[in-house]
RNA sequence: GCGCCAAUAGCUCAGCUGGAUAGAGCAACUGCCUUCUAAGCAGUAGGCCAGGGGUUCGAGUCCCUUUUGGCGCGCCA
C-alpha cells in the first residue's frame, strides 16, 4: 500500500508492501524491499529515487519534473485547477437546513447551512452534479401549532390577552406576535367574528410565504441559494403521501394495532412505528418517505444526502427502513448528522431555549459575527463532534482567528503583486530549467501541499468530510508563509525572481479555489 | 434500561482504509522588521492519546469493557 509519511524525510511517497508479506513469503522485510528496489525502473515517472528505509519501507521522491507540472497545471486550470471527474456525473440531491418555517432559524441552522453548503461545493468539484434543496415543511401539525398560535396573538389584540388563553404547545416568539399585528393592521377585525378555519387559514396564508420568503434571505445573506425549495405540502396534495403508506400495505410491510398503522420496521432494520394515527392523521414520518422516495425514484438521484441535527439520528433507520420496503435501495440515501453546536461568550456556554423563543438565531449570530468567520468555524470540525462556537474569538481581528490568518496570506500575495508590478515585473511564463530552480525547503513544500488539492477534494467528498477544506486553507497559507518569509522575490535574479513569482501565482490561484469552496472572500488587501 | 456521537499538549483541534521519534494553531517564554504587509517567521517548553484488557511483526487508529460528557428512544416534528 501506497502512502504519505508524515514525515517528508521519509520521501513523498512510501510502500509498506515489504512489511506486510514478509510473512507470507518467509523473508525479512528488508530482504524483500532490497528485491523489489533492484527490479524498479522509474523511467519515465515523477519519481526519480527510491530508497529502503527504516524495518523495510520502500520511499520514493518527487523528481524535479513533477513539481514543474504541477505548477504548469494550476497556470493552465486556473480556477479550474482541483476539480476532478472522480464522481462521474453521478447526481446528487443534498439537503440542508430544511427549517421549520414556523420561525426563524437557529445556531444549528447555522452549522447546517455552512456545512452542508461546503460539502455540496465540494462534491461538485470532486466531480457530482449536485444539486441543493431545503425542504420545506410547510404541512402537517407544525402548521397547525403555527395557526393556532397566530390566531390567538390576533384574537388577542381585540378580546384582550386575558380572554384569550395561548396554547400550550404554542410558538411563543415575538414574531407571532408581530405577524398577528400586520395582520390586523391590513385586515382589521373582520377575521374576529369568522370562523376558526377560515381564521386560520387567512393567518397561516398571510405569515407563511411572509417566512418563507424571510429564510431565503437570511440564507441569502448567509451566501447560500438552492435550486430548489421543496414543498412538502405538494406531497400531500399530489396524493404521494398517501400511496406511501398504500404502498407499504400493499408489499405486506404493515399491521393493524388498535385502529393505527403500524410499519414492520423490524424486519427492515428499524423498530416498528406508526404510520397513520387511530385518526386517520399519517405520521410526520409518511411525508418524509414520500419526499425520499421522490428524491430518489421520481426525480432519480442518483444519491441523496441529508444533513441533519444528531437529534434525528433514532430517525434515520426508519426512513431507510421504509425506503427499503418500498424498494428502494436504501444505500442510496446517505445521512450526515452533525453534533450539537454550543455558543461560548467570555468562556462560558450561552444557554438558549427555543420554547421561551429566546434562542440565538442565526440572523442575530450574523449581526455580531462576519459571515467569513461563520462559515469557516462551522466548517472547521467534523460534522459528527460536538462544536462550541466561540463569539469572542469569531469576531478577534488578529492572529488568534484562523480565518485572518488565511485570508492575510492571499492580501500578502495581492501586495505583492502590486507592489512588483509598480516596479515593473510582472508575471511572465517560465521555461522548465527556470521552475526547476524552486529548489528551498520552502518552496518544495508549497508545490507539494498545491499538488494534493484535487485530492484532498476528493477525499472530502468520499467521506462527506468538509472540515478539510479550511484545514488545507490553513495549512496552505502557513506553508506560503514560510516560504515568503525565507524565499524573496524581489532582488533576486531575473530567472529566479521570475519561477517564484510563477508559484505565488499558482499559490493565490489554489488559496481562492479553496476559499471559494468556503465561500469566503479572498481580500486583495487587510 | 437500550441506541447514536465523542474523550489526544493549559485551550481549540488534526492524525486519511493500523505503520517509521504522536502533529498544528492559540496561550507561555526567547529571538527576527532601514529591503515584497510583523494580521508574519524562527526557536524553547508542554503528552501513561480517559482507565483496563485483547487482536498483530506493529494500535491514538480495530475488538471487548469501565468511566465521563452530549443527543435520542411518542398515535410530537
Amino acid at each position: 500500500m501506497l502512502e504519505v509519511p508524515a514525515d517528508r524525510a521519509h520521501g513523498d511517497w512510501a510502500c509498506n508492501a515489504a512489511l506486510v508479506n514478509a510473512r507470507t513469503y518467509g523473508t525479512a522485510p528488508r530482504k524483500i524491499a532490497d528485491a523489489v528496489l533492484g527490479r524498479l525502473d522509474l523511467s519515465g515517472t515523477f519519481f526519480d529515487r527510491c530508497e529502503v528505509a527504516g524495518p523495510g519501507f520502500l520511499n520514493f521522491y518527487y523528481s524535479p519534473a513533477f513539481y514543474t507540472a504541477v505548477l504548469r497545471e494550476i497556470r493552465e486550470n486556473g480556477e479550474r485547477y482541483g476539480r476532478s471527474d472522480f464522481g462521474g456525473g453521478k447526481r446528487v440531491l443534498v439537503e440542508f437546513v430544511s427549517a421549520n418555517p414556523t420561525g426563524p432559524m437557529h445556531i444549528g441552522n447555522a452549522r447546517g447551512g455552512a456545512i452542508g453548503d461546503c460539502l455540496s461545493s465540494v462534491l461538485d468539484a470532486a466531480g457530482y452534479h449536485v444539486e441543493r434543496e431545503f425542504y420545506v415543511n410547510d404541512a402537517g401539525n407544525q402548521i397547525n401549532k403555527f395557526a393556532a398560535s397566530l390566531e390567538a396573538r390576533y384574537l388577542q389584540i381585540y378580546k384582550g390577552e386575558d380572554a384569550v388563553p395561548f396554547p400550550e404547545d404554542g410558538y411563543k416568539g415575538a414574531d407571532i406576535v408581530a405577524h398577528a399585528k400586520h395582520f390586523a393592521e391590513q385586515y382589521g377585525d373582520q377575521y374576529v367574528a369568522s370562523t376558526s378555519e377560515e381564521r386560520r387559514k387567512a393567518l397561516v396564508d398571510f405569515a407563511l410565504p411572509q417566512n418563507i420568503e424571510g429564510l431565503r434571505r437570511d440564507l441569502l445573506k448567509y451566501r447560500i441559494s438552492y435550486d430548489h425549495w421543496f414543498r412538502e405540502s405538494t406531497l400531500h396534495a399530489n396524493g404521494d403521501v398517501d400511496r406511501v403508506v398504500e404502498g407499504l400495505k400493499k408489499r405486506g410491510a404493515t399491521y393493524e394495532k388498535e385502529g393505527a398503522v403500524w410499519f414492520k420496521g423490524s424486519e427492515y432494520g428499524s423498530e416498528d412505528f406508526v404510520l397513520v394515527r387511530s385518526n386517520g392523521v399519517p405520521t410526520y414520518v409518511v411525508p418524509d418517505i414520500a419526499y425520499h422516495y421522490n428524491k430518489l425514484v421520481t426525480r432519480g438521484f442518483d444519491k441523496a444526502i441529508d444533513v441533519l441535527g444528531a437529534d434525528h439520528h433514532g430517525y434515520v433507520p426508519r426512513l431507510k427502513g421504509a425506503l427499503k420496503a418500498l424498494g428502494v435501495d436504501e444505500s442510496r440515501l446517505d445521512v450526515l448528522l452533525m453534533q450539537m453546536v454550543r455558543l461560548v461568550r467570555n468562556g462560558e456556554v450561552i444557554k438558549a431555549s427555543k420554547r421561551s423563543g429566546k434562542a440565538i438565531t442565526l440572523v442575530t449570530l450574523l449581526e455580531e459575527v462576519p459571515v467569513d468567520a461563520a462559515r469557516f468555524f462551522f466548517n472547521q470540525r467534523e460534522p459528527n463532534s460536538e462544536l462550541d462556537f466561540d463569539l469572542d474569538l469569531a469576531v478577534q481581528q488578529d492572529s488568534q482567528n484562523p480565518v485572518y490568518y488565511v485570508q492575510y496570506a492571499h492580501a500578502r500575495l495581492c501586495s505583492l503583486f502590486k507592489n512588483l508590478a509598480a516596479e515593473g515585473m510582472t508575471l511572465r511564463d517560465c521555461t522548465d530549467e527556470e521552475l526547476a530552480l524552486l529548489r528551498a525547503p520552502e518552496e518544495i513544500a508549497l508545490m507539494r501541499h498545491l499538488s494534493t488539492f484535487a485530492e484532498e477534494i476528493v477525499e472530502s467528498a468520499k467521506h462527506y468530510d468538509p472540515a478539510r477544506i479550511p484545514r488545507y486553507a490553513v495549512t496552505l497559507a502557513t506553508l506560503f508563509h514560510k516560504f515568503y518569509t525565507a524565499c524573496r522575490v524581489k532582488g533576486e535574479a531575473d530567472s529566479l525572481a521570475a519561477a517564484r513569482l510563477y508559484l505565488c501565482d499558482c499559490t493565490r490561484t489554489v488559496l481562492r479555489n479553496t476559499l471559494a469552496l468556503l465561500k469566503i472572500s479572498a481580500p486583495e488587501s487587510m
